[in-house]
RNA sequence: GGCGGCAUAGCCAAGUGGUAAGGCAGAGGACUGCAAAUCCUUUAUCCCCAGUUCGAAUCUGGGUGCCGCCUCCA
């Protein structure tokens, strides 16, 4: 059993297998730091940094590239907005997208190139490409050449002719082809600039992702990804500049996440139907809104509303309940351990296989979650009719939590606890414990009620009064 | 015009040939001083029609509806 993968180059599931064994290459489009991210680009970068934990729990060790697009038309504009330079612009919200990143849980990758920094490849690359014959100069512009390779057109499926027809691109006398797209785009007044043999000037969009990929990750990676909105003409030109320059497949899989969707239509920024993920996370933990992503599976487009997150919170409590259940369980009642490790083994290692296999099934997220839950089920369960609790059962089961939450992270194990006011609220539930002992349901009553303002939930069980903090 | 996706219970969502995972919400019950949590029970024949098959949500054909890409966009 191992990971296959839907390519959208060949658009069937396809066994993974990477190019240098037991290592993964993989460039994943990060954003244009021109302003906050909103949920809908968090798609991408939740779901893609599941795939690449997925693969770091499989074996492999995995070179995660993921850029920042920091000079563009739209960082210009912004700039110019707010009266300040493209570099401060970026600056500011590269800070920003870390910050939201990490509050999502999002690892960092490995590499977080820009393309400011990356100008001396970029300009060679296209060098490589006019060299070639792929490219040509035209009053200080530099154009790809799609005419000149025949292969344009592998990732839309459609051949030069089928996407001019649709084509609603702007003529351009200066283009062969309708369809050549932007290399180097010569200066104009008040924008930053860099020198360049054809000019001042500065890159294209698409150019500097060929070029910082294959910098970090080599002619060839392993996996591309990005929202399916990329698939053309971004990743096709990207496809373009690297094979037209090297010779060599400059992907084996390509794969591509659906959209998000707000009241049936596209999240994007040029609509204006956008939530920040700040504001987001403003609303809803960071667990809830990793859990909405994962609920489906990643191809499938996902509708964004109110009441979907609020059942992906209800199902987080649920898993933290269990969670909390199982650490109160192992502190304050009585266990053993006698024999029956073996049985329980065998339990949790069935639960791991089909998460694998959910997982290895072109990543279903959805199935896998389905896994996690039938687990917390059979660990209530045992909680709730076990009187002496066998050792290796808590042990296993917080292992096995453990280790499915490295991957999904929805149940946010790796946070800091930061109970500075335990011992206060310990004081007061043994307060309130006398209260009810006496009972004087009043006064117990109202200590739970002013915890409960603060955010603490109080459970009493039959092995003591368990707290939480509101999720 | 070309390319592509989707349609499963009140809601979200897996499942691609053998008689429908999981979550949320709801109802009833157990437990509780009351709660909360948990457990038990309960809620679908899979958009429509026609085929293939011993057998289809799952394959084929035809409909209907929704959506995306071909332009910046995760």
């Amino acid at each position: 059993m191992s990971l296959v993968l839907y390519n959208d180059l060949t658009r069937t599931k396809e066994p993974f297998v990477p190019l240098k064994e037991g290592h993964v290459g993989f460039y994943s489009c990060g954003p244009t730091v021109y302003d906050f991210f909103h949920i809908g680009n968090a798609r991408p970068f939740i779901v893609f940094d599941v795939l690449r934990r997925y693969l770091e729990y499989s074996g492999y060790k995995v070179t995660f590239v993921q850029n920042f697009t920091d000079i563009e038309d739209k960082m210009i504009n912004r700039a110019n907005q707010e009266g300040i330079t493209v570099k401060q612009l970026a600056d500011r919200f590269i800070e920003e997208y870390f910050k939201d990143a990490d509050a999502l849980g999002i690892r960092r990758a490995t590499h977080n190139p820009k393309a400011t920094e990356h100008i001396p490849e970029i300009i060679a690359l296209i060098e490589k490409l006019v060299e070639k014959g792929h490219a040509y100069a035209a009053d200080g512009d530099v154009f790809f050449d799609v005419g000149s390779f025949p292969s344009y057109g592998v990732l839309a499926k459609q051949s030069l002719e089928e996407l001019q027809s649709g084509a609603r691109v702007e003529i351009n006398e200066r283009k062969r082809h309708p369809l050549d797209f932007s290399l180097w785009k010569a200066k104009k007044e008040g924008e930053p600039s860099w020198p360049s043999p054809w000019g001042e000037g500065r890159p294209g969009w698409h150019i500097e992702c060929s070029a910082m990929s294959m910098k970090y990750l080599g002619e060839t990676l392993d996996i591309h990804s990005g929202g399916t909105d990329l698939t053309f003409p971004h990743h096709e030109n990207e496809v373009a500049q690297a094979e037209a320059a090297t010779g060599k497949p400059f992907v084996r899989y390509w794969i591509h996440n659906g959209y998000l969707l707000i009241d049936k239509e596209k999240m994007s920024k040029s609509l204006g139907n956008f939530l920040t993920a700040r504001a987001a996370l403003q609303k809803y933990p960071a667990k809830a809104i990793r859990l909405f992503m994962l609920s489906a599976h990643y191809r499938s487009p996902i509708n964004f509303s109110e009441e979907s997150l609020n059942q992906s919170l209800g199902a987080v409590e649920r898993l933290e309940n269990c969670w909390s259940d199982l650490e109160h369980a192992r502190k304050n009642r009585k266990t053993t351990s006698d024999g029956s490790r073996n049985e329980f083994e065998s339990l949790f290692k069935e639960f791991e296989d089909r998460f694998i296999t959910a997982m290895d099934d072109d990543f279903n997220t959805a199935a896998a979650l389905g896994v996690l839950f039938e687990a917390v089920k059979t660990v209530n369960t045992y909680l709730k009719e076990t009187q002496t609790l066998e050792e290796s059962f808590l042990e296993l089961a917080a292992e096995f939590f453990r280790k499915i939450d490295s991957v999904l992270g929805v149940l946010g194990l790796d946070a800091a606890a930061g109970e500075e006011d335990a011992a206060e609220i310990e004081a007061l539930i043994a307060e309130r414990n006398a209260a009810r002992k006496n009972k004087d349901f009043k006064r117990s009553d109202a200590i739970r009620d002013d915890l409960a303002a603060r955010g603490i939930l109080l459970e009493d069980t039959p092995d003591g009064t368990k707290w939480k903090k509101k999720a």
